[in-house]
DNA sequence: CGATGTGAAGACTTTCACAGCA
DNA sequence: TGCTGTGAAAGTCTTCACATCG
């Protein structure tokens, strides 16, 4: 239980899966399994078993020989790894469509990112409340990141504002953004964004898709190039 | 012009990458610009420019040494490539918060992929109106899948019931798959599922957080290992 | 000359396979 | 005995560097 680790850097690749694992260790754990392989693990994130080994590996030897992983010390382990022994205040700008969904969601008090504000440009949407939030100028952004300590913005304006918000974000001190405008942000070294694009997952798809009709509809010449899903 | 390629596979991370392209290439070729190199791509995409070569001559040749990439013309091979030179009709399957959300957003039938119908299994919410498509019972879901030819859906259900809606898509004949919720659908051999889940996000952001208080608290021990943003 | 297209090198990720420990 | 933890092999992706061509 001491917080004593900090060890080597931790793959993307890892980074990435270790919510995932996360999430289904923890829904386990509600269900009263105290104990796991890595082959149980695995077959929950249809993934490989050495795959959830070496991912586990990186945080520390936390499994036992000839027995498993226990499930609440797991969870304990991958939380702290990924920062979640605190919460992490969030502010979204941009109250439209999708900002007002975000807003009212409630996934992210849940998930101990409580939203500290909501903003937006347009004067006819402040003082709407959002999700139990007040919408807020955005000019009120710097006070408010200073004053609740935010490292984590959210871009959810459209696209043609949505390098602005970034860049107030990250002139406020915002470290770490998840976008979700159709647009590669441009911030600087240091700073953190992901983006999530309805249209590039949707094309995504559609590439499978049409790899599959091309193949049903008779391009003979490649043997076996059936489209994998990630899942199984 | 003429549709006789569908070459070689092209590498998953590529194929995630081209839709990007897509879009910035689109943006420019409506702001006028005809031509673009790979280090003009490179610097609007934030990536290196030997990866955009790469890319592209995995969907074929379409640059001039010396020049570089006719816009329109790339945005034309492109958009072929991931399947867009015809329209995608899309399900949603649950119509709460973010089902709701999605159908209201516009961005399905903006980007050629037209909403066949929100579905739930909640009989308060059938026949309700969002934007403008009338919510059926999930039980429609079978027929309107055959009609209308739906190949792709999307899950926007709470978790515990994401499962039996992708069991049903799958079952309709939707063989690609958008999921929303925070599990890990388990589908079929052939079946493509892409999965958006805004706690893995948040968690990966906070995970790099993390990293960065610990190491602004004094963490010495490794040399350089400030966490590289995705974008410059 | 200047920018593409691409082999080859390098980096990262996944998977194998097995030593080693509970 | 059974499952973890991990070197080493295999596979994938990125980057370099340059021959090639408009």
């Amino acid at each position: 239980m001491s917080p004593q680790h900090r060890r080597r850097r931790i793959p993307d690749a890892t980074v990435a899966r270790l919510p995932v694992y996360l999430q289904l260790l923890t829904e386990r754990m509600d269900a009263g399994v105290t104990n796991l392989s890595s082959e149980d693990i695995a077959a929950l994130a249809a993934v490989n078993a050495a795959k959830v080994r070496k991912d586990l590996s990186y945080i520390g030897t936390y499994g036992t020989r000839g027995v498993g992983y226990d499930v609440e010390y797991l969870v304990y382990q991958i939380s702290r790894e990924l920062g979640l022994d605190h919460e992490w205040s969030v502010v979204i700008v941009g109250a439209g469509n999708l900002g007002q969904a975000l807003g009212g969601y409630g996934g992210f008090n849940e998930r101990g990112y409580p939203v500290a504000g909501i903003f937006d440009i347009d004067d006819s949407k402040v003082d709407t409340v959002v999700g139990g939030v007040c919408v807020q100028h955005l000019d009120d952004l710097p006070r408010v990141v200073a004053q609740r300590q935010v490292s984590i913005g959210v871009v959810a304006t459209p696209a043609a504002a949505a390098q602005d918000a970034a860049d107030r974000l990250v002139r406020a001190g915002v470290t770490s953004i998840l976008n979700f405008a159709s647009v590669v942000l441009s911030v600087p070294h240091g700073v953190t964004v992901r983006t999530v694009d309805l249209g590039v997952e949707l094309q995504i798809l559609s590439y499978h898709e049409q790899r599959r009709v091309a193949a049903a509809t008779g391009f003979r010449s490649m043997s076996e190039d059936a489209p994998r899903g990630r899942s199984a």
